[in-house]
DNA sequence: TATCATTATGATAATCAATTTCAATATTTA
DNA sequence: TAAATATTGAAATTGATTATCATAATGATA
C-alpha cells in the first residue's frame, strides 16, 4: 500500500501538486477500503480516524483522484455518485435495489456488442454504463 | 393524440385524481416531444404556450406520468434526470458526450447476456440501464 | 346549478449533493 | 529560512429536486 501511495503521490507532482498529510490519510483510506463509497461515506470512515479532516477534503481528492485515473465513479440513480478503484480493469455492475451491495461483473460479449451498435450509429465509444439491478439472494429471503 | 391523453385521463381518474386543463397541456407537449427532456426543458417549451403554467407542476406531472408507466427517465451524467414516453418497448441509450443527442437501441443479444449474468450472481433482475457514451458524427466533423 | 369536499396549481421555500470561496496553514523550492 | 505556491476546513453557493401553502379548479351530490 505504502509503495503504490508514493506511486500516485509522485503522478501527484508531476501535476503541480503536494503531498499532504491530510490527503495521503483520505487516499489510503479509499483504496483500503475497496468498496464503492460516496463521498459522504468515505468523510465518515475517514473522521473516524482523524475527525480535524473536513468534506470539501474528502470530495477534492477523490476528484482529482478521477482526474488522475485512480479512481472511478459510478451513479446508481439514487442521486450520489460513489468512487472506486479506478485501477481495475474496465467492468459493469449488479446493484441491489434493497441493501445497494454492488458487485462487479465483466462480460467481454456484451462490450463486444456495444461496439458493434456504436458503429451502426457512427459514434464513437468513448465509454458506457452498464447496471443492473435487482435484489439479491440474501434480500430476497 | 387526443384519444391517447382521453386514455391517460381515464387511468389518472382512477387513482384519484383529476382531470385537469393545465395537465393536459403538459401532457400533451410531453407525448408531442417524443424526445428526453429534463424537467426544465419540458417547463420552458411548455412555457412558450401558456406562460401561467409553472415549474412545479411541470415537475409533478412527468412524477405522476412516471409512477402510472406512462413516462421513464434516465440519467445521462450530468446530474439531471430526463423523461421519456414510458410507453415505448424496453431499449438502452447511447449518447453524444457534446451535443448531449441522445439515440435508442434495442439489442435482445445484450439483454440475454444481462439475464445469464444476473442468473450467475443469484440476482433477480428488476431493471437495468445501459448508456454507451461517445461522439456522434456530427460532433466528430 | 349550488354546495362542498377534494385535488391541482403557482410561487416560494426547503432540501440535498456537488462545488466554490476564502482566510489560515502546510509544503516545496531556492 | 524566506518566498512562492498548493492545501485545508468551514462556510457559502449552486443547481436540481422536492415540499409547503394559500388560492383556484374540479367533480360528486343534492
Amino acid at each position: 500500500m505504502e509503495e503504490f501511495l508514493a506511486k500516485v503521490e509522485k503522478e501527484l507532482k508531476k501535476k503541480g501538486k503536494k503531498a499532504s498529510k491530510t490527503r495521503r490519510k483520505i487516499m489510503k483510506m479509499f483504496f483500503t477500503l475497496e468498496e464503492h463509497v460516496s463521498v459522504d461515506e468515505l468523510y465518515r470512515k475517514v473522521k473516524e480516524k482523524d475527525p480535524g479532516i473536513g468534506y470539501a477534503t474528502v470530495y477534492r481528492t477523490l476528484k482529482t483522484l478521477e482526474e488522475l485515473g485512480y479512481a472511478s465513479s459510478i451513479e446508481i440513480g439514487d442521486g450520489k455518485k460513489r468512487f472506486e478503484n479506478g485501477m481495475s480493469m474496465h467492468h459493469d455492475h449488479i446493484c441491489c435495489l434493497v441493501c445497494k451491495k454492488i458487485i462487479e461483473f465483466n462480460d467481454p460479449e456484451i462490450e463486444i456488442l456495444q461496439k458493434i451498435i456504436a458503429n451502426k450509429h457512427d459514434f464513437k465509444i468513448i465509454d458506457h454504463s452498464l447496471c443492473i439491478f435487482g435484489i439479491c439472494l440474501d434480500c430476497r429471503k
